[in-house]
RNA sequence: GUGGGCGUAGCUCAGCUGGUUAGAGUACCGGAUUGUGAUUCCGGUUGUCGGGGGUUCGAAUCCCCUCGCUCACCCCA
């Protein structure tokens, strides 16, 4: 028989166990700092209704997103009516929408699960991802200070996920719209184009971006071009460099000065939440490609390594959910690409192959004596102590490799002498040592060792 | 969706302008070592040279097509 060859389709991550227990301790990280922040674990399922997620952006996102079909439907070729989530966001709207009268407003959630988009793998992106969002919904209004609190939870989670030095950046997109209202742009899909434009400035370099301002496509003049980067230009090294600096952009339209105002009380509350004034600062390049961001936007990037990029974004939108009701619902959030982030980390050497869950290896010595293995192995696992054990007889040199490749760090030997004079011997196969400990105080000698190892690595 | 690059062992790659039986390292398996892994030594397995067609006495090598992967753009985590 023809076998067809194993393999993945591009753009999924697929890993091995002890990557894997990386990955999900990084995972287990974030949700911690969710929940420590007060957010409330949601899922939604992977399949929607087509026509809940094409409401909103059209276009682009159509082109992007995977329709589900039953093998009936397709054979009539009936327009799918489903289709698989391309970000958690929009499902967030439709859940809010549908359950408006049984939650509780301001609505504080957090949802880690995988995501779809149809786009040609590339390096570092994905078909199939996890997300992980938090964001908080008001029902009518939804105070700016909120906005204060998502990098609190950032700043939290980075801290614990201990991979460098990292910044979050802020901007506003009032202050921006504003800005170019200044300027003569006026008009709201003109303005969300040189938006997309600049944020590209920190990948393309401000010679590129000045040069497709002022080409066809747009057609502002030198002039304009220069004042807007030089606008886009502005990043503070303080807090009170961030006011100075938003001093100096002078006066504007109300909408400038109501952004400005915005991010002068969201620079402050960050500060009084207690994030270090090292790992946030403006960036008034920030723009974020999504058009349903309406005020604070945010970027985090690792200062040690900026070719790794964007590692969590996000932003205030006024109007969540008016696809789906009449209710005016706003709210703010953040995505962790958890994925890519992984990916990234690893590609970097930032992050490695973890240990096994399995904390030890119960061998086999002589096989004759396995009950007493599984006993021993039982006496482990009411312990606390997750167990392994070696139920066919092999050479213990064997068994001792297969812990090692395994990534069990510790293992306990069973023999006629031990038996004899009831220890067990444990060897600790990271450290090269061993030694011997009554059975009856095995499992409690084994946390004690777990926890220091833990500590010491 | 638009445009470039690359396909030789599980992995990283060598193989000069066509020339016998396609190689190295690594990984894997066995042994040295029947109460001790990762180090060392010895031995062994591994390929439709991406696929199809063409040129040729002869193709991994040259030509065409195709598939796959990959990078950039669009967009974004």
């Amino acid at each position: 028989m023809a076998r067809s060859s194993a393999r993945t389709p591009p753009g999924v991550l697929e890993l091995l166990p002890l990557d894997q227990i990386a990955f999900q301790g990084m995972l287990d990280t974030i949700r911690r700092n969710y929940e420590r922040f007060g957010f409330l674990p949601v899922e939604t399922p992977v399949m929607e209704y087509a026509d809940v997620l094409l409401t909103k952006s059209g276009g682009e996102t159509e082109r992007q997103v995977y329709f589900v079909q039953s093998t009936g439907a397709l054979e009539k070729s009936e327009r799918p009516e489903l289709a698989l989530r391309f970000d958690l966001t929009v499902p967030l709207a439709r859940y809010v929408a549908e359950h408006e009268h049984d939650l509780n407003f301001p609505f504080r959630r957090y949802q880690m699960q995988r995501v779809y988009r149809g786009e040609r793998a590339q390096r570092g992106r994905f078909r199939e991802f996890y997300q992980c969002d938090v964001d908080v919904v008001g029902k009518d209004a939804l105070s700016v200070r909120y906005d204060a609190e998502i990098p609190a939870v950032i700043y939290s989670v980075f801290r614990d996920l201990a991979i460098g030095p990292f910044t979050i950046q802020l901007n506003n997109r009032r202050l921006m719209r504003g800005w170019f209202e200044g300027l003569g742009i006026a008009d709201g899909e003109r303005q969300m184009l040189v938006l997309r434009e600049v944020d590209k400035l920190d990948k393309r370099g401000p010679d590129a971006v000045r040069e497709t301002l002022t080409g066809d496509g747009f057609g502002l003049s030198g002039e304009v071009a220069d004042r807007i980067l030089a606008f886009v230009r502005v990043r503070s090294t303080s807090l009170a460099d961030a006011h100075t600096q938003l001093d100096a952009l002078g006066s504007g339209s109300e909408t400038f000065e109501q952004g400005r105002a915005e991010l002068r009380e969201v620079l402050d509350l960050i500060h009084a939440f207690g994030v270090p004034e090292s790992h946030f600062a403006l960036n008034l390049s920030i723009a974020r490609g999504l058009d349903y961001y309406t005020g604070t936007v945010y970027e985090t990037s690792l200062n040690d390594h900026p070719q790794i990029g964007s590692i969590c974004s996000g932003g205030r939108y006024e109007n969540l959910a008016g696809n789906y009701t009449k209710s005016h619902l706003p709210g703010v959030g953040i995505s962790i690409g958890a994925t890519r982030l992984y990916w990234q980390l690893r590609e970097a050497g930032l992050i490695g192959t973890a240990a096994s869950t399995v904390k030890v290896l119960v061998t086999q010595m002589m096989p004759e004596h396995l009950p007493h293995y599984l006993a021993l192995a039982g006496e482990l696992r009411d312990g606390g102590i997750a167990t392994e054990v070696v139920m066919d007889p092999s050479k213990l040199g064997k068994q001792f490799k297969y812990a090692d490749r395994a990534g069990i760090r510790f293992v306990a030997v069973l023999g006629e002498d031990e038996l004899a004079r009831g220890v067990v011997t444990i060897k600790d196969l990271r450290r090269e040592d061993q030694f011997e400990v009554a059975r009856a105080e095995l499992a409690a000698a084994l946390m004690v060792e777990l926890a220091q190892a833990e500590i010491t690595g």
